[in-house]
DNA sequence: TAGATTGTTAATCGATTAACAATC
DNA sequence: TAGATTGTTAATCGATTAACAATC
């Protein structure tokens, strides 16, 4: 395994990092209640999560320690969440497949506070060329390369259908792109310095449909 | 910690559970293409995961025991993946907050092959309610228990914006509903019984986001 | 000071991996 | 039989939790 990249925060888990975006909206409710400090026990208890492990991920974050007897300074926490989750600095990306799901996200205004900014989409199908939505243009699949070259475009978001995926996922990584947010159901081959982040809604259909089944127990973290 | 309740399935970890939609697609897509066994090598070499991992895995799943030097059953696999997810019975539920995600999320056709069925919306927007999207009606919010309740719905689908979450989830559970998919940037109170399944588009986000930044190492599993 | 809360070190727990025997 | 592949037991690794000292 290689090192971690020196920077500003120490090595986090990926489960520590999962933690963040839920704390990064309780802290920012909390700061608009007027709250100054937070105490690891208070936000536990709002995650039904242990205090120690909170105490952990906070300090983690923020720049200056914890404050015996108060808590952890809201400003510096929501500050080093945003930093540290890349939430701060805005980056471009373009979509590739137009059928329903990509409609949504092209439509969806949602992703601005992640910093996230679709600037264009591609189909194969000629009669969605040229049109807009949502003031993106929608451009031809044989585009895909060269207009992430030329726009110097980094992040790919995935919405075609699984069979096409791999061959877009090609198109994607020819043109430059770094890391893939890929909504088809499959696994997608990608070099080394490559990252596909898989949207897996299955997965969460699965866990409601085995919740409802009876195979999970109510306690946190059980085995399914 | 409970036990696991009896049943087909050995217990799985969560992480294995999540790696079973990806193993369902290459599987049918071994099967389409006419092959009977799969050894786990081939799929470990696939999904770039270990072989004793995979091993591992399809052995919790598959009902007979995989065959030396041939490997497993693809039908027994899909069959046991299928069963396990939950996706093989359908499941109606209903979706409330008709904005750009909602919308999209009533006209995305993708949730059939895991058994979702939305059969109606709700919005609090009375220009919005008496309308239909394709074909499931939109009704008032303040039916959303009665509603609930009447047509036994036991999983809800929350779209609204972070402010009102909270109250829509308690309208939900009043009326039965046992396993909530939210796609809200907060965290939900809600009584044991009842399961939230985050839809966290923002972790995916920070993490292509940290990947750019070059704060990711390539190697799988690095520490972020 | 006393008490609340943090930070650190060690223990626990669970998932992954390794080693190797079993079997077709 | 030989070789490929599985299944099982033990070792490793990492995340969480517990215990307790430090500090405001």
């Amino acid at each position: 395994m290689a090192e971690q990249t020196g920077g500003r925060f120490p090595p986090i888990s990926v489960q520590a990092l999962q933690r963040m975006p839920a704390y990064l909206s309780y802290l920012q409710t909390q700061k608009d209640e007027g709250a100054v400090f937070l105490s690891a026990a208070k936000a536990a208890q709002h995650f039904g999560l242990s205090e120690i492990q909170v105490r952990k991920d906070f300090s983690a974050i923020s720049l200056t320690p914890g404050k015996p007897k108060a808590g952890f300074a809201i400003v510096e926490l929501i500050d080093g969440i945003e930093t540290f989750l890349g939430f701060r600095n805005s980056k471009d990306a373009i979509l590739v497949g137009v059928g329903s799901l990509g409609k949504a996200l092209l439509n969806y205004g949602g992703f601005k506070p992640y910093g996230l900014n679709i600037v264009a989409a591609f189909d194969s199908n000629p009669e969605l060329t040229g049109k807009s939505i949502n003031g993106k243009a929608i451009l031809s699949s044989d585009k895909i390369s060269d207009t992430c070259r030329r726009l110097n475009i980094h992040i790919g978001v995935i919405t075609v259908p699984a069979k096409q995926a791999q061959l877009v996922c090609d198109q994607l990584v020819a043109g430059g792109v770094k890391a893939l947010w890929n909504f088809a159901p499959v696994h997608l081959s990608v070099p080394e310095n490559v990252l596909v982040q898989n949207e897996n809604m299955a997965v969460s259909l699965a866990i409601l449909s085995r919740h409802l089944e009876g195979a999970l127990d109510s306690a946190k973290g059980e085995k399914v």
